[in-house]
RNA sequence: GCGGUUGUAGCUCAGUUGGUUAGAGUGCCGGCCUGUCACGCCGGAGGUCGCGGGUUCGAGCCCCGUCAACCGCGCCA
């Protein structure tokens, strides 16, 4: 028989019965009644009830053992009675009775338990992943994410992709992001990169005349973490054509991912590659606020900016004197409350905006006076004596209707009819906004953003710059709140025409939104003009306001390529100096090419339906990029430091 | 670097208006239990209430500072 075992812990059934069969495990669960002793062995594909009583040669060391114990039995299954048999176990209908009974690891008391789901603070679990990692939640979530890969890989090659691998000790990269550094030995005080992406070699490769590269490619990058980011390093689907257009990237990847979505999405709904849509970068700014909206939400803001100016709402009004402000409206339906609504700019103000302004649109308590109204502009002829307990406001539009009636005109007909409406018909509007801007501004607003009775807006006003990012925020909120935005859905869209440069606000220089490497749509003569306005053929996958894909068509005309840096404040020089291996290739024959790089990590977390991209990475550094269970980042010894001519210089 | 939240037993958490000896569940140790599968029952150990200072007759609770964790901003394809 084999020194460990015979089968799994998941392997045993009614089939087996009378067997003498090895099994080894972890001991998930001690059930002691003192005559007979029931143990949950656990292994990574399952569980199974072994358990011993006095009769058996190995009582007394059984009872010893406890959680944890990494043990070898060897027992007689048998079967349940019908009563006994544990439906929640697939091997439910079985049993092992032990007969002898190896430690192969001994457990001390355990700072975190496996069995059971009480969660533990995430130091306690890093610290000790291996024994996070037992857990059934973790072995699934790891177990998924290597099928993605796997799957990945196999439908990157189904498309005659093939796969190839990049240095990783190499030069600083163009993606922007801090470099990892690390020192050259045999250069003293020269020093490796470890690579934001393998950018610059999957270009070369195309240079090179492979066509088709792919990549599940280790990326690294010093940047400070989120919670769907990890620090230091993590993976990416990387990926690079050449002789293509943008259109091509996107018919080759898109495929792919659609159907590793299909394929382990656990039967929520994936939208279909051919439908996801192509939005602006500038038109998801405006309707989504973000560059990475969630498409499962429906709500669309609008700019609502005409309706202000010069309106009673001081604030907005003197807002839209300046320049480059404006108003956004986020419609919100079913939001109509006050409470809702309180609640929402509750939130804005947590988000440290001062407020955000909102209307909602009500039924307007049963009145004669629309009827009554609707029956003089008909007749021309009515009692108004009936009305009684008019608002000053309804009192001024009434005398208003009389007078407008009174000219017969049929114009002033009509203007009577919408009076009418406004002041007395079934839709009010309320909410400290409306009141301001009056009745047939709010009306208008109302008319645009196409909402009725029950529904809210939100309005947001200034520089975009500075209230778009809360205002995407504001907009999943109340999507999610008032159930708006569909659950159990996987909804995709690509963003594109991303600019090629921005101006940083502090210091008024122009640098690059993207990666250098980008092709600026309309070549070299687009870059003659007004930087700012320059679009790139780059673009961006969303997914449930995720950004889990990335790429560009690519500059591959060096003339280009020196304009764009130039306009970016680097001279030829230091482009050569920086880049200089990719430059001198396309002096000789690039072809065009482009491509992309999908996050792993991402795409996994949300397949696993998790928030955190830690719970999907085996070993993840925690929120300071440290790792506690390893010991890094650690001191350096004095000879190390030696060797590499390197001397610290301690920290304050 | 900045903001929010949290910090009480190994772990998850409760702790009222500031008031005697700080509790529960779980885990751990000991005892009982031959059909459990979140086994049950009895007993026990386990605490610098993150740390430092202040207010007070009296602080887990109030105030100030500080540290740590997470989430976010800055940063970042």
């Amino acid at each position: 028989m084999h020194a460990y075992r015979s089968m799994t812990c998941a392997d045993l059934t009614r089939e087996n019965v009378g067997d003498t069969v090895r099994l080894s495990g972890w001991v998930h669960r001690i059930r002691d009644h003192g005559g007979i002793l029931f143990i949950d062995l656990r292994d990574h594909y399952g569980i199974t009830q072994v358990l011993c009583d006095p009769d058996s040669p190995v009582f007394a060391e059984v009872e010893k053992l406890r959680s944890e114990f990494c043990i070898r039995i060897d027992g007689n299954v048998m079967a349940r009675a019908d009563d006994l048999v544990n439906p929640k176990l697939p091997t439910g209908e079985v049993e092992v009775f032990i007969r002898d009974m190896e430690v192969l690891g001994a457990a001390e008391e355990l700072p975190l338990m496996v069995f059971g789901d009480q969660e533990y603070p995430e130091e306690t679990r890093l610290r000790y992943r291996y024994l996070d990692l037992r857990r059934e939640q973790m072995q699934t979530s790891m177990k998924l994410r290597s099928d993605v890969v796997a799957s990945m890989r196999k439908r990157m090659w189904a498309q005659d992709f093939r796969e190839y691998q990049t240095p990783i000790i190499t030069a600083s990269s163009p993606e922007g992001a801090r470099d990892f550094l690390v020192p050259s030995r045999l250069h003293p005080g020269k020093f490796y990169a470890l690579p934001q992406a393998p950018q610059q070699f999957k270009q070369l490769m195309m240079v090179a005349g492979f066509d088709k590269y792919f990549q599940i490619a280790p990326c690294f990058r010093d940047e400070d973490p989120r919670a769907d980011r990890s620090p230091t390093d993590f993976y990416q689907l990387d990926m690079e054509m050449s002789f293509i257009e943008q259109q091509d990237v996107f018919d080759a990847i898109a495929p792919v991912l659609a159907g590793v979505f299909e394929e382990f999405g656990g039967g929520r709904k994936v939208d279909a590659a051919a439908d996801w849509p192509q939005i602006s970068y500038r038109d998801s700014a405006l309707w989504y606020g973000t560059d990475k909206p969630d498409m499962r939400n429906p709500i669309k803001m609008q700019e609502v900016s005409e309706h202000f100016r010069g309106s009673g709402f001081a604030i907005f009004a003197k807002l839209l004197e300046q320049d480059g402000t404006q108003i956004r409206a986020i419609p919100a339906p079913t939001g109509g409350s006050r409470k809702f609504c309180d609640r929402m700019n509750k939130f804005a103000q947590q988000e440290g905006l001062p407020g955000m302004g909102y209307i909602f649109w009500r039924a307007r308590p049963a009145s004669q006076a629309y009827s009554v109204v609707k029956s003089w502009i008909e007749t021309g002829e009515a009692d108004l004596s009936e009305l009684q307990g008019n608002t000053e406001d309804t009192q001024n539009a009434l005398e208003t209707i009389a007078r407008l009636l009174q000219s017969g005109d049929s114009l002033d007909r009509r203007k009577a009819e919408s009076l009418n409406e406004l002041y007395c018909g079934p839709v009010e509007a309320a909410g400290p906004l409306a009141k301001n801007i009056g009745p047939e501004r709010t009306e208008a607003i109302r008319q645009q953003l196409g909402l009725g009775v029950g529904d809210a807006a939100f309005f947001l006003g200034g520089k975009p710059s500075v209230f778009e990012k809360v205002a995407g925020k504001a907009r999943d909120v109340i999507g999610n709140e008032l159930g708006l935005t569909e659950k159990d859905r996987f909804a995709f869209a690509w963003i594109v025409d991303f600019p090629i440069y921005e101006k940083d606000d502090e210091t008024g220089e122009i640098d690059f939104e993207h990666n250098p490497f980008s092709m600026p749509q309309g070549g070299l003569e687009a870059l003659e003009g007004d930087p700012l306005e320059v679009l790139g053929y780059q673009y961006d996958l969303a997914c449930n306001g995720y950004e889990i894909l990335s790429g560009a068509i690519r500059n591959h005309r060096p003339e280009i390529m020196f304009k764009a840096f130039e306009l970016a404040g680097y001279p030829k020089e230091e482009v050569i100096k920086r880049f200089g291996g990719m430059v001198n290739a396309f002096r000789f024959g690039a072809p065009p090419h482009g491509g992309c790089a999908a996050g792993i990590d991402r795409i996994v977390m949300l397949l696993a339906d998790e928030a955190n991209i830690r719970e999907v990475m085996l070993f993840p550094m925690n929120q300071r990029a440290e790792d506690l269970m390893m010991g890094a980042p650690s001191e350096p010894s004095n000879e190390q430091l030696r060797e590499l001519s390197l001397r610290v210089i301690p920290q304050e």
